[in-house]
DNA sequence: TCTGGGGTCCTAGGACCC
DNA sequence: TCTGGGGTCCTAGGACCC
């Protein structure tokens, strides 16, 4: 907390929807929703006539359709959005260089790190910024929020929303705060909410009634401290404009379950140069390579692998992506499929022998053959073997190895089941006799 | 016709080293 | 025969955010 109210978090209403109407003036007026527009997406955003509808961010397409049928539905111009964003941030700039971003429509500015800041003048310097990105994009609205800390100045963004702004006198934070759903609170999402219910918490106020220790007894000791400060309005963090990526990914969602293991090999392969290519672009490089499968329930894991060093190498990613997949148990068929890869440094290794070439010419990396492997399958499972009983549900269990079982399993109920992973210290696997493997499993990594 | 795609941060267990 | 702690790296999963 700063004595003064100079974080400011300006965030572009409806932005995306915003961009379309802007740009076409037949949709002005009229709801509109940017989002996937396949079997399987979600909406993006909704303009404000869309939202009378009770459409949302996040919610299925099909839902949204159903709701608000009229609408305009539209797949969304990211080169658009990042041009009008540009903007903003750029004027944003202007204020101070402290500036985050937290997404296209959104930043955090740090007002005191800019050069002549006046909080006496605070309420003119919002009501300029505010006219300034409606005239320098042609019509977009935002709405500014200012306080002592980056939790007052988010939350106040939203009070006055759409086209609106509030300033949070220092002082006046917790007779603000306390009221106010849980919810508002950074890091509290929906599960953590039902387990605070379970308490008796539903607003800020009422979490000051438990001690630090007690929170961290309930949410782990990161989200305890954090949720015991940040609730009494406590909250120091720094307005940080260099962040460094961390991973860099790339998925996709099906329009129906993809079952053919060639056919998700091919698109495996087309994941992974798409993330190659743009840890390139960004002139970055990784060490661990992961793969994401989802399967037809939701149900999703990951598997990585982590190379001797960084590498930018599509060749090399392409090949650790595929031996993950060829480790990786497709067989009730695949909803979505990711490559990405994390571990970044702003080298690659090669570079590190490139020194060593006499004139110009590209230093072309070696080959690199020696990818670590992943282990062959333990056949330690065999067809018919009785194994263990899972308490909940048929199914396979799938992943042995790493902690996790992954003999293909049936019970007296169902032949096969939906895919499920328990890990092998899973207290659901009690040993027994009811299941049996249908098919030889393997362990994974040693 | 439930549930995108891009991320970040945290937790937890096992391996391994000192 | 029994059994230390601390630190770091790797892997996997989950919650959360926009």
């Amino acid at each position: 907390m700063r004595p003064t109210a100079s974080i400011l978090h300006l965030d572009l209403d409806a932005f995306f929807a915003s961009v379309e109407q802007r740009d076409k003036p037949s949709l002005r007026g009229k709801p509109v929703i940017v989002g996937g527009i396949g079997q399987r997406g979600v909406v993006s955003t909704a303009s404000y006539e869309a939202r009378k509808f009770g459409v949302r961010s996040a919610m299925s397409m099909a839902e949204a359709r159903s709701r608000c049928p009229h609408a305009a539905f539209l797949s969304g111009r990211f080169d658009a959005y990042r041009a009008a964003s540009r903007i903003v941030m750029d004027r944003l700039r202007a204020l101070s260089p402290a500036v985050e971003p937290l997404s296209l429509d959104e930043a955090f500015v740090d007002l005191a790190a800019g050069e002549d800041f006046d909080p006496d003048r605070l309420p003119e310097l919002v009501d300029e910024l505010r006219s300034d990105v409606t005239r320098l994009t042609d019509g977009l609205t935002a709405s500014v929020g200012v306080a002592s800390s980056k939790l007052m100045a988010k939350i106040a963004s939203e009070i006055e929303k759409p086209d609106g702004s509030f300033i949070v006198a220092p002082g006046t934070e917790r007779s603000l705060l306390e009221p106010m759903p849980i919810g508002v609170i950074a890091g509290v999402g929906p599960a953590t909410e039902a387990r605070l219910r379970h308490i008796g918490v539903t607003t800020v106020g009422d979490v000051w009634r438990h001690s630090e220790a007690e929170l961290v007894d309930l949410l782990g000791s990161a989200s305890g401290a954090s949720l015991h400060r940040l609730s009494r309005g406590m909250d120091d963090r720094a307005v940080s404009s260099h962040r460094e990526n961390k991973s860099v990914s790339t998925e996709d969602t099906f329009e129906t379950d993809i079952v053919d293991r060639a056919e998700l090999g091919l698109i495996c392969d087309s994941l992974a140069r798409k993330t190659a290519e743009r840890l390139r672009r960004a002139q970055l490089s990784g060490r661990t390579v992961t793969l994401k499968v989802r399967y037809h329930d939701f149900t999703t894991h990951t598997r990585s692998l982590t190379l001797p060093g960084p590498t930018d190498q599509t060749r090399l990613i392409v090949q650790t992506a595929r031996r993950l997949l060829d480790a990786t148990d497709t067989g009730g068929g695949l909803r979505l499929l990711g490559v990405g890869i994390s571990g970044l440094a702003d080298w690659v290794q090669d570079d590190l022998f490139a020194e060593d070439t006499a004139d110009d010419e590209p230093v072309l990396p070696e080959p690199v053959e020696e990818v670590p492997a992943v282990p062959e399958p333990r056949r330690d499972w065999s067809p018919g073997m009785d194994v263990h009983h899972v308490e909940h549900g048929d199914g396979w269990v799938w992943g042995r190895g790493m902690g996790l079982v992954t003999v293909r399993f049936e019970t007296r109920h169902t032949p096969v089941g939906p895919v499920r992973t328990l890990r092998a210290d899973d207290p659901d696997l009690v040993p027994g006799h009811a299941g049996t493997v249908s098919q030889p499993a393997g362990t994974v990594g040693e």
